[in-house]
Order: structure tokens, then sequence, then C-alpha cells
DNA sequence: AACTATTCATAAAT
DNA sequence: TATTTATGAATAGTT
């Protein structure tokens, strides 16, 4: 796609490797946002750069389709099947199979139908192409907060039992399992913590669609 | 790029629309594989269809550059700055700013030169270029000894004081703590469950690379 | 960073 | 629906 053909390796020159890396995120980028305009379809993308700086792209934003890609939905129904997945078919069974229906589909259904619709927006730019330039701390607050709520409707499919599922007597053997559990959720707020630094962009993708 | 010039909108027509996603999604891992294999870059591509299904790319896997994302690991020290944070530049600073220091390029200087001699493999397909088929439950613990890991490290720089920070002394009170932490963790769990109905696809791309 | 020659991705056709 | 082909778009090399 030059002025001659090359070979998909390593690029061990490093003025040539950060060109292309710029001209080709740019690349990426431009083409995820051409397929979320005419397809309607939601993309995530997380880049490392070779320097180790992260460059992104999101439509209509990187956190909810990756909190979505973890399941950071709080469930209203808690799935029994976990075992008996096995999706072999490769590619095509979306959305045309409309018989067969997944269990992500179903999901969906259940959950309300606003996205199902494929909002019948016709042309400009008044899209919902939300860039990412959102304010981050609040978005941990709400990510948090949803993990502390939705507790009552949570029964976790498994048959195990761990030390967490007894509750102690003990009341020193209740002091200690409090401190492992407090940690693990400092460990959960440290996860949430330190995502100011990354960047992440959208727009100049959006400009003329 | 094709026989005509089109304009990039919604595709209203269902036949025309799936068609396009699916050669559209293909081109897009196709050129997010070159990239990685070039300039050694790591990319996670999330895809959500418009019929709601999960098509993922990563390289070397998803979950992996999903977690940096989040800032998944177990931290060896704590930052105090998080608020000092804006980004002007816009794309360049990186690879060639060897001046200019971010804090995550401090970090990982801190964490180990592994990766940042970015691996001087030459040739053919000897390459970590793992594909996305491991074994989700396997990744589910592993990420889940990573949250429980670390204990001791963590103090969070903040000085906010919140009812989880004090011990409390009063056994009842203890007990409804104790509670409440169970319930978050089982919503971690639960976050981290269900991964398994999703597909991931990196193989094909890297076949002549 | 800006410019072209060229290859590559893909829209339309089959 | 898979394959083919003509064409527009991305980009390798150059300045």
């Amino acid at each position: 796609m030059g002025r001659r053909k090359i070979e998909i390796k390593k690029i061990e020159k490093k003025p040539y490797l950060k060109a292309t890396y710029t001209k080709r995120r740019k690349g990426l980028f431009g083409k995820a946002a051409e397929l979320c305009a005419m397809c309607g379809a939601e993309i995530a993308i997380l880049t490392v750069s070779p320097g180790g700086k992260f460059y992104n792209f999101g439509h209509p934003d990187v956190d909810s389709i990756v909190a979505r890609y973890r399941g950071d939905e709080i469930p209203d129904r808690v799935e029994e099947d976990h075992d008996s997945v096995s999706h072999e078919d490769d590619d095509d069974d979306d959305l045309a199979g409309e018989q067969e229906v997944t269990n992500a589909e179903r999901e969906r259904e259940l959950e309300g139908k606003q996205e199902e619709e494929l909002e019948v927006t016709t042309d400009e730019g008044t899209e919902p192409m939300a860039c990412e330039e959102k304010d981050h701390s609040n978005q941990e607050t709400n990510l948090f907060e949803n993990i502390n709520r939705g507790i009552g409707h949570l029964s976790l499919g498994s048959n195990h039992k761990f030390w967490w599922d007894e509750e102690p007597d003990d009341p020193e053997q209740l002091r200690r399992y409090y401190q492992s559990l407090k940690q693990l959720r400092n460990n959960v707020v440290w996860l949430l913590n330190d995502r100011n630094m990354r960047e992440s962009c959208t727009k100049d993708y959006f400009g003329g669609i």
C-alpha cells in the first residue's frame, strides 16, 4: 500500500518504527470509526505502543465496552449453565441468526430494547459518537457503586464452599476474615484507580461522519 | 476502496449490513495484527456486533491488556500524584520522548526491563503471538489470585477515611462489616465470571507473519 | 510533516 | 452465501 511491497515483520530501525506505528495506529482507529458508523457496532481498541503508552479508541466509549466484556453489569438473573458452552460456529451466526438465539441475545432482550432497533439516525453528525474525554474519577465512582450495588440479587451458581462462605463464630477468626476481605477491597479500589494516566482518542475520526 | 466511492454512514439494508460488518471487522483485525507484528505493539480490540455478540482480537491476548488498562496489576509502590495529570500533547511524545518521562514509563522502568528491549525476534512465526483460545477458567483463577495477592504492599495514597478503614471493636459491627465485604467479594467474583460466552479470535491473522 | 507511487482493502458484481 | 474484480483508500518511501 505504498511505494513498494513490504514484508510484515518487526521493524528494527527506531525512526521508521515510530513513524509507521503512528501512521498505522491512526489508520486502524479510522477503520474502526468507519465500522462503527456504518454498522452501528461498538468497538473498543486498547493499544500499548512499543514505548509502553496507552492510546485507545472507543465508540461509544472504551470503559462501557470493557465493562461489558468483563461482565461488570449487575445481574438480574443468574446463569447456571457455565459449563456447556461450546461455540463451534466460526463467524456468521450473528445478526442473521434470527432463529438461533444465543445467551447474550437473550440477556439483551431481557434488559430492554433501546439498542436493539439500531438507532434510525439518518445522516449527519448527530450520532452519539461520544469521545473519551469524560471525567475519569466520576467513572471510577460509578463503577465502584456498581460493584457495591445489586448485592441482593447475587447467588453464584457454583456448589463449592470456601472459607468466606461459612460465617465464622470465633471472633478472632472473624476478625482475620474481615482483614482479608478488606485487603481484597483495597485491591479492587487500586484496580479501579490510576486510569488517569492514559490517553484515549475518538474525535478526529468522526469529523465528517 | 471498492468499485465505487461510498459515504460513511449507517447502512440500513440488513443483508449489506451484515456482509459489510463481517468484511470490515476482518480487515480491522488484520490491520491490528500487522501493527502488532511490525511495531511490537500490544493491541486489544473488543467488538460488539450490531447483533450484540462479542468478537475480539488480542495480541498477546485480550485479558492481559484489558487488565493493564484497568490497572489490575499489583502495585509495588503507591502513586501519590493522581490529580496533576494533563496530557495536552496529542500524539507523539511516545517512544521518541526519551527526555520527557511519563508516569507510566517510570513505572515500567521500576518493574523490570524485559519488555523494554522490544524482543529481538528476527523473522518467522516463532513470535509469542498467542491466540485467545486459552483456558478461561484458568485465567479467572489467575486474575483472582492476582487480586488476592500483594496484600502487604497496599496503602492507598488518599487521606480519606471510610468505615472499612477503622477496625470495629463491636463484634456485631464487625460481623456486619464482614457481611458487606463478603458481598463485595461476591460481586467481584461475578464480575470475573461468565466470560466463557464470548468469542475471541487472533489466529488466521498471524498465519504468514 | 507533506507528498506521491503503489499496494491493499473492499464495494459491487457474479 | 462465497468468489471475483475494478476501484478508492491507506500507506512506504521520499523530500
